[in-house]
DNA sequence: TGTACATCAGTGAACGCGCGTTCACTGATGTAC
DNA sequence: TGTACATCAGTGAACGCGCGTTCACTGATGTAC
């Protein structure tokens, strides 16, 4: 029977979608480090040999958490960047940074399981590395367009020195931009990690006491970013 | 007897180093979230319960060894700064962040427990606050000299809008500067995100098979963070 | 200087707890004829 | 359509482990007279 295999099957992936949403619950919590497959058992009503059904091992449990936080993230900032006016890739970096933002204020823990300190104990599997890459391809190709479409100023002092990015970054970006631009792959770098930075700053609370609008300062700390690029980043406060 | 009396708070002084250090030791294997007391005990040969004389519970412990890491950290980063030219605030600055990266690599774990993701059900005390803002404290004090000397150049679009940071962060910096200089604060604040999310890129693993050169890309993009400020850092590499 | 007492460091057993993982099992769901 | 068999989900007990913390204790160190 065609229909009542597909049953056993929904009801598969539908507990696995449970078992991923408890653990993401639990992670809110307590943090990946605490995670715990009896907790997660527990909270689904299950014995905790089940679980072995569906993820072999709790670290098996985190690797699918891993690629989720980094999907739902990278979607966040592909739906970001595509809110905002098409011609203007300033206008969709930042918009594409505040979803990154917002989600992550969403989700703080998911976000410190991806980008925070790694979990001890824990080594990524190889299948992490593609969804990992989500936020930072829709960046580089923003940077290239803008690039492509002359909106990006010439640094004051182009950085000396030979390139110090691998081969294949630079393939992915299309190749190494002509002067004075030939830094700008090293340089788009730092705007990746002012973004993760300055969120991570705000998220671990490096920040208390320090800002007092954090939105606003968040959009002023991407504008100085862009700056990095020669990137205008002209957009009113969201 | 004021020797004897000397010789019990000496013996204390050293076994509570010597706790420091072990748990130091057991960090660096297994993270600040896995730290445990009967580990370091065990690896001291002593009993368990003998580490309730020294610390009453772990989150003391941990709180001990946050504020050591603080301090040596700034301390890194100071004696870093002193070996520059006293007169070159660029030059300074420079040697202060390369000083922390490299007691950042030397001491990954350290590093990760007072810049990382939050411990788990630890609630860092008032204590951590002052050893907290050593090297901003530190990096402020540079920043307030290159700005008295007229090194910096005015940024080339200011950020508009009311200030971000809050007053007695201005008051601690002297005050806030004049125009075009109003929003230094908040331009040197992405300064020490940037040194900080920098080195975590690299230590967490975020820059594998994307940077060919660490030493290098981290001078690259510390020069790209100053000219946030219109500092020039001209030093010739370590 | 010598003795009686107080302080303190360290012990070892115990408390109650939670963890990841394995395994033989039961009963339901799906398949082949 | 009905029956015999195979697959699979979930159970519950058990394994061996480590954890933080408490507590009554012993023996050494320090103090007061």
């Amino acid at each position: 029977m065609t229909a009542s295999q597909t049953a056993r099957q929904l009801a598969r992936a539908e507990l696995t979608r449970a078992i991923k949403e408890a653990a993401t619950r639990q992670l809110a919590e307590t943090g990946a480090a605490a995670l715990s497959l009896r907790a997660v058992a527990r909270d689904l009503g299950l014995a905790s040999s089940a679980l072995y059904r569906y993820f072999p091992s709790r670290d098996a449990l985190l690797t699918a958490l891993i690629i989720d936080a980094f999907n739902a993230v990278g979607a966040a900032a592909e739906s970001g960047a595509a809110s905002a006016a098409p011609a203007d890739p300033g206008a969709r970096w930042l918009a594409a940074c505040r979803a990154v933002r917002q989600w992550a204020l969403a989700h703080p823990h998911e976000f410190a399981l991806v980008y925070g300190s790694p979990v001890p104990g824990y080594q990524a599997p190889t299948d992490t590395v593609d969804p990992a890459t989500r936020v930072t391809r829709l960046m580089a190709g923003l940077v290239v367009e803008a690039h492509a479409s002359g909106l990006l100023r010439p640094p004051t002092q182009p950085l000396p020195g030979p390139r110090l990015v691998a081969q294949q970054v630079l393939d992915s970006a299309g190749g190494a931009p002509a002067e004075p631009y030939a830094d700008l792959v090293e340089r788009s770098l730092t705007l990746w990690i002012s973004l993760i930075g300055t969120i991570s700053f705000e998220l671990f609370g490096h920040l208390n006491e320090v800002i007092t609008d954090y939105p606003a300062y968040f959009d002023a700390a991407m504008t100085i970013a862009a700056e990095a690029i020669g990137l205008d980043v002209l957009s009113p406060p969201a």
